[in-house]
DNA sequence: TAGATTGTTAATCGATTAACAATC
DNA sequence: TAGATTGTTAATCGATTAACAATC
């Protein structure tokens, strides 16, 4: 283990981790990699190597030992240490994302949110909303270095380079837009168009097929 | 155009169309793929073979009629004719989805959501959240073939079979968790976690360089 | 021992990038 | 004409899959 690791296993590795952790316990406590991959549509060859990446080895005939697999799996992937993120855009989507409890679970963990309009908005997440001007003070007293992007569009550039000042290093974003940063600062942008892309292409494609 | 596009052009074509469409009218009516490659920090021979999927043809040395450039991926992408698409599951992501307009520029309109218990949901999108056993009726009804699922994990599967049976073949779901569906139907998972996975590992790495 | 499973090494596939000729 | 840009053909790169030897 140990050794480089591409994004595509790092993206497949999440996957893994929900299925090892749903499974029973009161079945075996060894699962193989066949056996994941069965269960997941995948190839197992796939499977095995993915494996092999984070976890020091199965054994032959029988395979991992379920229980330390997960833990490899939520130390590479650093779910054991939490870190700290900020949210800016305290509308819809991001009041959603503030309230979901299910990221606790992957390590991370929501402090605050920031809004332009703060006293306009419901706090049903129980989680504080500060004005704008606090962003910088706040990430740097809490050594801050995610920041998550949950403003309409036109914002976002101007949002995401007031995260850079305050020292954030890693940006993940909803807002459907291309976003300039310098080379040391990550951008994931969660383009739901994306997404649509593919599916509406394969609603087409089917509608087409079914035309000939 | 017209030939076999390959999932990753796809995924990348709305980026390209959003730039597009953010362009002010007052400049060139021409945009030139390095341009774009240029604006978007991408590869310039991409940004070209990309776009010479989609549209009939540049001009050497002026490059692209912006406006036609548009329309062309609009077409392609299937913009110009809209899909209709149910949700089920009105929680918070729910709700915020329900009430995002920006849907409506990619060609997707979401009818109306379905919930276990519609009476106490708030419907502040405007939209109608009926009871799940109106879900096939009203799919069967309205020739739904799209479904978006934001159910708790648990409920996911379950959801996903009775979309399959109301005649649903394209499914976005956003429960973290693998769907077992039928050849024909596609499922794309907008799992978060995989897009955490990425960015903890940039901040993991970050920080393992600065302690050597 | 036989068979299931592992991990590794080699082959294939697909996507990206580089090189270049064509064109306005 | 010269230069910017296009589209195409070839080379490279990376990821997936296949083949196989090792192991319990």
């Amino acid at each position: 283990m140990d050794k480089k690791i591409s994004k595509s296993v790092l993206k497949r590795l999440p996957g893994y981790y929900a299925y090892l952790k749903g499974l029973q316990d009161s079945e075996s406590p060894y699962i193989s990699a066949t056996a994941v991959a069965a269960a997941l549509g995948m190839g197992e060859v796939q499977v095995r190597k993915d494996l092999a990446m984070v976890s020091d080895g199965g054994r032959p005939k029988i395979g991992y030992l379920r229980e330390s697999l997960i833990e490899d799996i939520e130390q590479f992937l650093g779910y054991d240490n939490t870190t700290d993120a900020i949210l800016v855009g305290a509308g819809r989507l991001g009041q959603a994302l503030l309230g979901y409890n299910g990221f606790d679970e992957y390590g991370l963990n929501i402090l605050a949110a920031f809004d332009i309009r703060p006293e306009t908005k419901r706090k049903d997440s129980g989680k504080p909303i500060y004005p704008m001007d606090q962003l910088e003070s706040f990430c740097k007293a809490h050594k801050i270095l995610m920041g998550i992007i949950t403003v309409p569009t036109e914002y976002a550039q101007e949002v995401c380079d007031q995260m850079i000042q305050a020292g954030i290093k890693a940006i993940w974003t909803f807002s459907p837009t291309h976003l300039d940063v310098p080379d040391h600062v990550m951008v994931h942008n969660e383009n739901m168009a994306n997404s649509l892309a593919v599916l509406s292409m394969h609603l087409q494609a089917q509608n087409r097929d079914k035309m000939q």
